[in-house]
DNA sequence: GTTAATGTTGAGAAATTTTGTCGGATATGT
DNA sequence: ACATATCCGACAAAATTTCTCAACATTAAC
């Protein structure tokens, strides 16, 4: 029972992301090269996110994504979901149903430990993940000037 | 995030194993075929589960296993360890130990949730599962005449 | 308008893990 | 001796996960 590779990327990425979040918006590739995840790989995680509702997108040079609501709003279970990754312990019950559910003996077992697991997931943000206790956070895209300066040095130095 | 069907399986036999324990060793062939599980992968299966000290055998003719210890002083826990099957949420830390523990802003998550994960499946035994508050069922063998009889007409039926 | 940076998508290759098989060796009750 | 079992290691098959690639769409900056 482990948690894939592609849950513990988004949620170190997302960390990334929203640990510098001043609401500009932070390209794939930067974020691998920082975190040392394959960038095409990162790319697909994060169009699952964004389709999940969990980042939006800003296409175009010097577009990249952000977080689609304020991190104190995004549970760690949210993302799961968006990613496709069921937290499962039967197989029976949530996959595709099984027929031996009532007579299973280790069908409480299992569903005692999802909820378990459910309820931490649940009451978990990215802003507690990331330490920060964003009250506020705009997630209207400010075009800010900075921006251009810092994300040029970043590129230069990674030479992606 | 989900559970092996080698975890799965396992519950399923010894379920099964422990619901007709009256100390008379039960035959892998048995289990399999009662429990629609391949043979000789359940053969694997129980191997780890003897080496882990969750269940005992006799070998030779009318041979077979036994639960090592009584059901209720056998936890879940203590099946997936033998198993070899850890409970895993961060890579960090448990597996291989991860260089980023003290700053990886998951850690903290991933501890939380295996433990309470951790809690369930300590204190959930075998006997919980069944459904049977056994309070005593002596580990030894005592040779009963009645199994012959009882394998030889399971066997019969299945036809393995 | 052209260009460069970036997201978007789908197909599929590569790697890893899980699941299952096989052949034979060893042990033991009858 | 024989039939019934466990035991063991290596391997085969299947499934899943991880990663790459190629082509395309969109937008900012020049």
């Amino acid at each position: 029972m482990r948690l894939s590779t592609t849950a513990r990327y988004s949620l170190r990425a997302l960390s990334d992301l929203s640990s510098r979040a001043d609401n500009d918006p932070v390209s794939v590739s930067d974020i691998a090269s920082r975190q040392d995840i394959p960038v095409t790989y990162l790319e697909q995680i994060f169009g699952k996110l964004r389709r999940g509702g969990i980042l939006a997108s800003i296409r175009g040079s010097q577009g990249g994504y952000i977080l689609a609501r304020p991190a104190n709003d995004i549970t760690v279970a949210e993302i799961l979901q968006a990613l496709g990754e069921p937290v499962i312990f039967g197989s029976c019950q949530t996959e595709k149903g099984c027929e031996n559910a009532v007579t299973c003996p280790t069908f409480s077992l299992w569903r005692k430990v999802k909820g378990s697991v459910d309820e931490i997931l649940r009451t978990t943000t990215l802003a507690d993940i990331v330490g920060e206790k964003i009250s506020l956070m705009t997630p209207a895209k400010t075009p800010d000037p900075e921006r251009e300066e810092a994300r040029r040095k970043a590129t230069e130095s990674k030479g992606e």
